[in-house]
RNA sequence: GGCUGCGUAGUUCAACUGGAUAGAAUAUCAGAUUUCGGCUCUGAGGGUUGGGGGUUCGAAUCCCUUCGCGGUCACCA
């Protein structure tokens, strides 16, 4: 069924019979656009194995090939690349198999086979989510759709960081300027409302300073004894302490901040599958450091504290319970990892998404969960991402100096509203139909801007760019998803018909595209391998771009036989569906209009 | 300073993980078209892959070195 399989075979049968050698693998590639051929070996990994000339090699092995398999039709050799021609009944056959499989691609997930449990998005509540937070849950969410589509049970899930001092800032400041004030009364965003008063807790902070500094004491006396932070470190002790008033107010506030999360996240077109509380798990962890002692992964200091050395592996010194015997964050993601195998015995394997500043700390949690003994710690992944730049400061939200992802995210639909005004792309629909069709030419622009980018490199985004109808963006895919929609509404053939495999010579531009889409299964599982939606997204592009040559080489609805007509528009309907799957994985809409 | 990531056309990104002459888009320029210098089409130029060395049939990719830009080196999370 797999060519690639079927030819591996019978070339490592032909050098056992010409070479009397064994291959333990061999290697293709897509033949280039100047060589004639569809799939190419490539000879010069051989020589390892055999000695000889690679053209001659290539030669007998291309021979052999031509006489034995009825898929290869011809072959011919360039240095150490056999070029190897294919048969248009193979492509058509395959053709046939796929076309009428509206999950073309996904694989099924496979029963005993582990799940994967994606972090992503783990906000603070104490302020609302800002552009950062976008490229975390559009990774995230992007990653454990590919993951999900390669054959794994996914389950998604975050960490809230509803706990700490910060939070007791914002709810200070609610105390002293609230005026009992709520989200609902100033008509505010849950999470704007919150955000608000942590700004408000800074400002006033930072009043104090002034004014204690201006009473002789230094900045760094001044900055530990503000009268407002010292307040927010008592309710800090008090809601640790479980003081019922203090539990209360924290419990409302976060709700307010979770209510506005929640829009925001739907506004996205993210969701969990499960959510995990750090309120809840803060003090997980401890139990594995005895452990870790008794194993002497871990170490005592003479004050009590508790480390791992580490340096044999490179790294430092990293302590892991302090000398009173609290937890750190370390301890704490010890714990909650260990925790969530628990919870879900069915996972196999956690992804991380945290931005690469925690680099490190990622780094040595996975050793030390190693050091632990635990086997799953070979299935941890740290997906990690650099920062998201502005080429200005434009999008800022009024107050703050970060990009607010509301914010970001109106601005986008915005945006495409003026560029499609500007061309005059969608006269003649109604208002509720036009602003649904910003909504998503907006996303869409903005998530595959982020996304086709590798994780690892630091982003520029530039929202005007991002949102062109024309090049590697969002908005020419969706747009061309629409057009190959509109062709199949101005046919009048019937698609279920089926071709059969002599019926129609095929167009090399159509033997491209046919290519490219017997491609899409692999790119999934590489994606996954590599958590890279990158490379989802730019093969959604060169699969559009591979339409547009045939679109404009190969006359679809005005083909020469009725047969031909049928196939290619069958061919499209294929395409459209590809592009519509491998979007989905990046979490973008296609319009079947625009 | 130690560790770590990145460095590719003017710009934003690719390059099937070591393969053929490093590709797109965008910007620029030149033609064509036209009731606009703006839309569309065709084409061109643009690269010592930051620099230097090494490994091999073959390097943007691996190793060493050097330069530049981030990140990180808390008993914060």
């Amino acid at each position: 069924m797999n060519l690639q399989l079927i030819l591996t075979e019978h070339v490592k049968k032909t050098v056992k019979s010409l070479y009397n050698s064994n291959l333990e693998s061999v290697e293709f590639q897509a033949t280039r656009k100047e060589f004639s051929g569809d799939i190419t070996v490539v000879v010069f990994p051989m020589l390892r194995v055999i000695k000889g000339n690679p053209v001659q090699i290539g030669e007998q092995i291309g021979e052999y090939l031509v006489s034995n398999i009825d898929e290869i039709k011809s072959f011919n050799v360039v240095k150490g690349f056999l070029n190897l021609e294919i048969n248009d009944s193979y492509y058509l056959n395959f053709f046939n198999e796929i076309k009428d499989d509206a999950f073309y691609g996904y694989k099924k997930i496979v029963e005993n086979e582990k799940a994967i449990m994606v972090e992503y998005s783990s906000p603070n509540t104490n302020k609302p989510l800002h552009l950062g937070h976008i490229r975390n849950n559009l990774l995230g969410y992007s990653v454990a759709e590919i993951i999900k589509a390669s054959g794994k049970k996914v389950y998604k899930t975050q960490i809230i960081n509803d706990r700490g001092i910060h939070i007791c800032k914002s709810m200070i400041a609610w105390k002293r300027f609230g005026n009992n004030e709520t989200p609902k009364s100033t008509l505010l965003k849950g999470d704007k409302f919150v955000g608000n008063y942590y700004v408000k807790f800074d400002q006033e902070y930072k009043k104090e300073i002034k004014a204690l500094v201006k009473e002789g004491k230094t900045e760094e006396e001044a900055k530990k004894t503000a009268p407002i932070l010292l307040e927010a470190q008592s309710l800090l002790r008090k809601w640790e302490a479980g003081d019922k008033e203090t539990v209360t107010l924290w419990k409302i506030m976060n709700q307010w901040v979770y209510d506005g999360f929640e829009m925001t996240y739907k506004n996205l077109g993210v969701d969990f599958d499960n959510l995990y509380y750090e309120s809840k798990t803060y003090l997980l962890g401890k139990e594995f450091i005895s452990e870790g002692l008794k194993k002497e992964v871990f170490f005592k200091k003479e004050d009590g504290s508790v480390w791992c050395d580490l340096t044999t592996d490179g790294l430092d010194e990293k302590i892991v319970l302090r000398a009173d015997g609290t937890a750190v964050y370390m301890t704490q993601d010890i714990g909650t990892a260990i925790q969530r195998i628990k919870d879900y015995p069915d996972v196999g394997g956690m992804v991380y998404t945290v931005g690469n500043e925690q680099d490190y700390h990622f780094q040595v949690l996975f050793l030390i969960i190693k050091k632990l003994g635990f086997d799953w710690a070979k299935n941890l992944y740290h997906l990690s991402y650099g920062m998201v730049d502005l080429p200005t400061g434009k999008m800022k939200s009024r107050e703050g100096t970060v990009v607010d992802a509301d914010d970001l995210i109106d601005n986008m639909a915005q945006t495409a509203e003026e560029i499609s005004e500007e061309l005059g792309k969608l006269n003649g629909y109604s208002d509720a139909e036009k602003q649904n069709l910003y909504q998503v030419i907006g996303l869409g622009a903005l998530k595959y801007y982020i996304l086709k980018v590798d994780p690892k490199k630091r982003i520029l985004f530039d929202p005007k760019e991002s949102i062109d109808f024309q090049g590697n963006t969002g908005p020419f895919i969706q747009y061309t998803y629409a057009r190959i929609q509109s062709i199949l509404r101005k046919s009048d053939v019937n698609t279920d018909v089926v071709i059969g495999n002599n019926e129609v010579q095929l167009h090399e531009k159509e033997k491209e595209l046919l290519k490219l889409v017997q491609l899409f299964p692999e790119i999934i599982q590489n994606a996954a391998k590599q958590y890279s939606p990158a490379l989802v997204a730019n093969y959604t592009y060169d699969l559009v771009k591979a339409f547009n040559s045939f679109y404009q080489n190969v006359s679809i609805l005005g083909a020469d036989t009725n047969t031909e007509k049928v196939f290619r528009v069958q061919l499209s309907k294929t395409v459209a569906k590809t592009i519509k799957n491998a979007f989905s994985l990046l979490g973008i809409f296609v319009p079947e209009r625009m």
